[in-house]
RNA sequence: GGAGGGAUGGCAGAGCGGUUGAAUGCACCGGUCUUGAAAACCGGCGUAGGCUAAUAACCUACCCAGGGUUCGAAUCCCUGUCCCUCCGCCA
């Protein structure tokens, strides 16, 4: 959520940043609403002001002994009065709130204008993309022979959009979390946490998925209303909703090992093959909770924590920056990190980390104080995937795929898998 | 699933429906005293919104959440959430 004292001030301009990254502001709905509520507001106050005086009047009468029926006569309407005022104030909040709510993040100074992904600026390359003396199999025909990866099996136990890994394959997979959960917490100094796959609302309204992007989750279907996370980004973030943190506890570096959960609906016959978009996929998150002043320098170091993974890995990757148009509804500055598919002669999105500044702060109420200051402030929240696991499986086999359809191990991956060189598919 | 108990300020813990944003203790901050420290004593010590030049004063809200009763609710009633104890079941 953006600064309400923001609002206050120079519409124009906000709405001038928020049209870079193609959000449309009614200023004038905004302006009204605003008008609406801090009149109907200041009028509550003062009918709860008399009331309370008057309430005291009655309190010290009786206590006195004196007749209080004359003072409750004078204030037979007062309840009403304040009632209609109470009903009328919380609908223009609740209309306010609404429209503020769906607002996105205004963007970085430094992020780049645009409209689409085409527009994301690229940072710099690593590795070199390698050159193959035979046909090149993208994962599901490296997969198939075996049966080690198994689409079809998914589809009958459930739907599209799901795999079944087994043998090799399975345990290459989770050697590549455990690769990556170490890296991240004995040489990048996260916390490790385990923490639910289903989340209430207000978490998900904290991190921005509610209210606008329901439809993006898959929600249970009882009266509590959690969803299972899309990411854990999510419950990771929340830790800090509704708490004041002690500035020396900062900053908080936190990463998890969760499956993520998506609908993607609205992307209907877009990577329908493989592994690349599913329903259900593993990821190490990385979380930093940070003091403003050191968001954007945490944010180049996350983007190295990510970084360092494809690095160990072997897998050639590009960073780019995100344009206006392309971030995430919270973000107010996102790199992608896109790994090279052989298979598709192109990169693709593997990890995004983002600085959503005090957007996500602001709506779960996170806060830290600094013992030299007198007013608690709001953190800053950032995110990233340290990697997306199942994606990163596939760049693994693709990239490292020998003619003989079995694939090298890199070194350092190595310990977690027995110490094999490569795997037989 | 059944039966009980509970939720109050950083913590502990009071609080007959009436001037209670809330006693008291601890912690914390400032001061007095002291060579210094401790002790003792004095003072301060929540969050948010409104109004403001103001991080001043004032006003409003908040004692788990949401409703209700009342002129007035931390206190009474209802619903929900969470925590604890016992029984049952279960990984």
């Amino acid at each position: 959520m953006l600064d309400p004292k923001l609002l206050r001030g120079d519409l124009e301009e906000v709405a001038r940043q928020l049209a870079r990254r193609g959000f449309v502001l009614d200023i004038e709905q905004l302006q009204r609403l605003e008008t609406q509520r801090r009149e109907l507001q200041t009028e509550t106050e003062k009918l709860q002001n008399e009331r309370n005086q008057r309430s005291k009047a009655i309190g010290k009468a009786k206590a006195n002994g004196e007749d209080i029926v004359p003072l409750l006569a004078e204030v037979s309407d007062l309840g009403d009065r304040l009632d209609s005022a109470k009903i009328k104030l919380a609908d223009a909040q609740e209309q306010w709130e609404t429209l503020v709510s769906g607002m996105p993040n205004l963007p970085h100074e430094s992020v780049p204008e645009g409209k689409t992904e085409d527009d994301n600026v690229e940072l710099h390359r690593w590795g070199t993309p390698r050159e193959f003396d035979f046909e090149v199999l993208d994962h599901v025909d490296l997969g198939k022979k075996s049966g080690y990866l198994d689409f079809d099996l998914a589809a009958k136990l459930t739907g599209a959009r799901f795999a079944v890994m087994r043998g090799p394959i399975a345990r290459l997979h989770r050697a590549l979390t455990q690769f990556m959960l170490d890296i991240q917490t004995e040489q990048h100094g996260y916390e490790e946490c385990y923490v639910p796959y289903m989340v209430n609302r207000d978490s998900l309204f904290g991190t921005g998925q509610l209210p606008k992007f329901g439809e993006d989750l898959f929600k249970l279907d009882d009266e509590r209303g959690y969803h299972l996370i899309p990411t854990a980004e999510v419950p990771l973030t929340n830790f800090a909703r509704d708490e004041i943190l002690d500035q020396a506890v900062l900053p908080m570096k936190l990463t998890a090992h969760t499956p993520c959960f998506r609908s993607e609906a609205g992307s209907h016959g877009r990577d329908t093959r493989g592994m690349i978009r599913q329903h259900q996929f593993d990821k190490v998150e990385m979380v930093q909770l940070v003091e403003p002043e050191t968001s954007y320098t945490a944010l180049e170091e996350m983007r190295g924590h990510a970084e360092a993974i494809l690095q160990a890995l072997a897998l050639p990757y590009r960073v780019v920056t995100l344009c206006t148009g392309d971030m995430g509804f919270g973000a107010a500055k996102t790199y992608d990190l896109e790994v090279w598919l052989p298979s598709q002669e192109t990169y693709r999105e593997i990890s995004s980390v983002s600085n959503c500044e005090d957007f996500q702060a602001r709506r779960m109420r996170a806060r830290f104080r600094h013992p030299e200051e007198k007013k608690p402030r709001l953190l800053h929240t950032l995110n990233g995937s340290g990697l997306a696991v199942g994606r990163c499986l596939l760049a693994v086999m693709e990239n490292h795929q020998q003619a003989d359809g079995s694939v090298t191990i890199p070194e350092p991956l190595r310990p977690y898998l027995g110490g094999v060189e490569r795997l037989s598919l």
